[in-house]
DNA sequence: GTGAAAGCGCTAACAG
DNA sequence: CTGTTAGCGCTTTCAC
């Protein structure tokens, strides 16, 4: 039988037994030296290095996760990877990993309607050997998915979750506050007659940012014209139908919020599609600043959510949730700034 | 509901010895049903098949990789994560991980100018216990990375490499029929003017797009005009670029062809501001189909690449690479096949 | 068919 | 400051 081992014989990696014959001195020696622990003397630590060094030593994380009881492994739940989200959400992610010296693995929760595959996806990751993940939204809502994971051992960091409950640690924004906030902006600029499109009725931050709006409408003592608020879905698609209503009105609204940005671009097609001009005939905000906010023409006005540094912020949890033992502190959650990212798409009435 | 904590003492997940255990076998037994399940009697085999059930018990991965000395993680190795090519990459891949039963590591080289970094990198991803890794482009292009990935011990599997080498297996498409084609179908509609935006010159792609435009030009023996090719680098504002100065020349071309989607929604975008109509004024395809092109309006005509299908072959030929120990076999590597999306951009002249 | 022993590469717990 | 002894949970030999 022919060894399967990389290349003939050549052993592939040094072990950190090799390391310790090298340098002359016990294995635990040369782990202290590695885990940059207490106490070893600068000559024996020396030694250890130069050999670590010259056998192009590097520790193994599978036999560290099992010995140390730990992973250093962390997952990434989601559900459409073919998103501009989950773009954004790895670029923090990934950062923090590499500070931190874990290593992110992945995982597609798209197929969650059936309980069974639920069932098969969740084992399947706690079988991984991680112990702990971080869910991004809109998996970070479903209750049935996050009670199961949590059943399986598995410590969960979620984003952009449901509420922002005492029970679980999260990163998130104000949604509300937000969308509050970009309605005001356009009525400061003179609209009056603000048209809304909702996003998917299955993910709470549609309710929220819907609500945001509503606020600010009754605080300017605006009405808000039920036939100017359609039900999207967050596709830019959605927002193109949207569109298509409004600006085949008798009396089409001035400017049109969208709560995000991929369906901000759909409106906007709708819109060049019907011979308006943006921002002229009419001014268009999105939400969630992502690529496509300034990868389109008239680049969107839209509120800035800092996704990058959500990622971020929840691998710095979640490994304080697996270090520590007291998951629950309610203060570990974190709610992070937006802010309105000026562009094009906006006109002074 | 309370805290269940692993800290307690309690053991998380069944081992394998329990299973033995309560099954009343050893845990070879076990573990030759949990693989290979032949050589075990059925009645024994569902003594123990109750106990796992019972148990709830779920192989741990990371000592199974250990003790097996192979890794059931698999590495993604790329550049950029906020572009729509690697979400679509992820779909594949991530469907053909589950299948297998391996796990996706993700690891961002985008940092791969300095050598000290990608050293750095290298180290971090042989140190993972990983035994193979997924490369992207453009890092698949990268012959120093490659080099050092390699040396490090990692298997590899290119998707989109240089070249499709005698020494390295990869899956690619083929650029140069591909952009050959799309040519075809725009002269074949009466275009004879035709501009193209080049995409990064770092990335061999560009180039091979380029030569596939070139000769379906010259075969029906078109002119490619000097100034009717722009340097792009395969981003949307690049494509604005290139548009702009397309549709401010007294002789503008009657249609455009962007090495890629976000190049050509960028020409789209200058041509809108223009006040040109599109597909009227002036025919435009892309290259890729990616999610930009249905996101955009018009949608549009462009090459459709199998991204998805990409990564999942990736996936199955890194697993025989792993696998066997004829790792440069060339008839492994694979070239799949690319199809036009005829859409809303192109007019017959 | 099944089991016992011996690790995979590392860290935890105690020694000294 | 450093070494010893045990494993982590699993698979690999090689017995029977």
């Amino acid at each position: 039988m022919k060894n399967t081992s990389p290349r003939n014989g050549k052993k592939q990696h040094a072990t950190i037994r090799e390391v310790a014959e090298m340098a002359g001195v016990s294995q635990m020696t040369v782990s202290r030296v590695l885990n940059r622990r207490e106490s070893v003397k600068k000559a024996t630590r020396d030694r250890v290095d130069e050999a670590i060094r010259t056998l192009n030593y590097r520790p193994n994380l599978m036999a560290r996760s099992l010995a140390g009881g730990k992973s250093l492994f962390i997952g990434l739940i989601f559900n459409n990877p073919s998103n501009n989200y989950l773009g954004e959400l790895l670029v923090g992610t990934l950062h923090r990993c590499r500070e931190a010296g874990h290593h992110l693995v992945i995982e597609d929760f798209s197929v969650t309607s059936r309980d069974k595959e639920v069932d098969a996806l969740v084992e399947r990751i706690s079988g991984a050997g991680l112990d702990g993940v971080i869910v991004a939204p809109p998996v970070s809502e479903d209750e049935v998915i996050l009670g199961k994971l949590r059943a399986a051992g598995l410590r969960t960091v979620l984003i952009a979750p449901r509420e922002t409950p005492q029970d679980s640690v999260s990163v998130s924004i104000d949604d509300v506050a937000a969308a509050d906030q970009i309605t005001q902006y356009l009525i400061e600029r003179g609209h009056k007659r603000i048209a809304f499109v909702i996003g998917a009725t299955d993910q709470s931050s549609s309710r929220r940012r819907y609500r945001g709006f509503d606020l600010a409408m009754a605080r300017n003592g605006l009405a808000v014209d039920d036939t100017l608020v359609m039900q999207g879905d967050y596709t830019y698609r959605s927002g193109m139908v949207a569109g298509e209503q409004f600006f085949s009105m008798d009396d089409p609204p001035t400017a049109v919020f969208a709560s995000n940005d991929d369906m901000a671009a759909g409106v906007i097609a709708a819109a060049q599609r019907r011979g308006k001009r943006i921002p002229d005939d009419v001014s268009i905000v999105g939400f969630d600043d992502t690529a496509i906010a300034s990868a389109m023409w008239p680049q969107l006005t839209t509120v800035r959510q800092p996704i990058a540094e959500m990622g971020y912020q929840a691998v710095n949890l979640l490994a304080k949730v697996i270090g520590g033992n007291d998951v629950s502190r309610p203060e570990k959650s974190i709610v992070l700034d937006v802010s309105i990212v000026e562009r094009d798409t906006v006109r002074q009435r």
